[in-house]
DNA sequence: GAGTCTCG
DNA sequence: TCCA
């Protein structure tokens, strides 16, 4: 697998999953979303709903709602634990991100064809040690990135189903977001849209 | 602290 | 969980 270093700690493996791998993780994730189904979050205090909706999987999931941003190990709505992490992420994790332990949370965002996710950190974890892996299934999108500060220059990228995006070091902290979705750019997900899969080590 | 919202 |  050939990665491109697109800055320090920013590696993009462009098909690191091909169509059989993209069409079994496909159906895991569908087995995942029946146990513990896409739930709407909010913003902390103004309770506004995120475009994206979301799930998880592993033993810590993020969650977001007029309380804040937090890993739980239960769904919010369903009050379940989290369903395990496919093992094909797990091996995804081992291959790619350079670290010893195995990823506990792994964020399920799904985009229709209007969703957005605006510019953040992921900063609710632990140990900024380990680098955050992010796959890309369905539609493409338009990934934005910029640097540790808000409102600095930015550039963005085209993610692809089946790429797998790595940001660890110095790009660990970095804004990102998905500026839109491409529509009709791909036959993987009925309905349509995007799944992105992070997998995090939270704690 | 305090926001991954929206808008420009 | 929002209210400083």
């Amino acid at each position: 697998m050939t990665a491109v270093e697109i800055r320090p700690g920013l590696r993009l493996y462009k098909a690191a999953l091909d169509r059989a791998a993209q069409e079994s993780l496909r159906d895991e994730i569908r087995e995942i979303l029946r146990a513990a189904p896409l739930f709407q979050p909010t913003m902390p205090r103004t309770g506004k709903a995120f475009s994206v909706r979301m799930s998880n999987c592993g033993p810590l999931g993020w969650v977001s709602d007029r309380a804040g941003y937090r890993y739980q190990p239960d769904h919010p709505v369903t009050g379940q634990p989290w369903p395990a992490i496919p093992d094909a992420l797990l091996r995804l994790w081992s291959d790619l991100a350079d670290y010893p332990e195995d990823p506990d949370a792994c964020l399920i965002n799904y985009y229709d064809v209007n969703a957005k996710m605006g510019a953040h950190q992921d900063v609710d974890e632990q140990d900024f040690s380990a680098p955050i892996v992010s796959a890309s299934l369905g539609d493409s999108c338009r990934f934005r990135f910029g640097g540790d500060t808000r409102g600095g220059s930015t550039q963005a990228l085209t993610l692809d189903s089946g790429d797998v995006l790595i940001f660890g070091g110095p790009a660990r902290k970095m804004f990102h977001g998905v500026d839109r979705i491409l529509p009709g750019t791909s036959t993987l997900l009925e309905p349509p849209g995007r799944i992105n899969l992070t997998l995090r080590r939270a704690r």
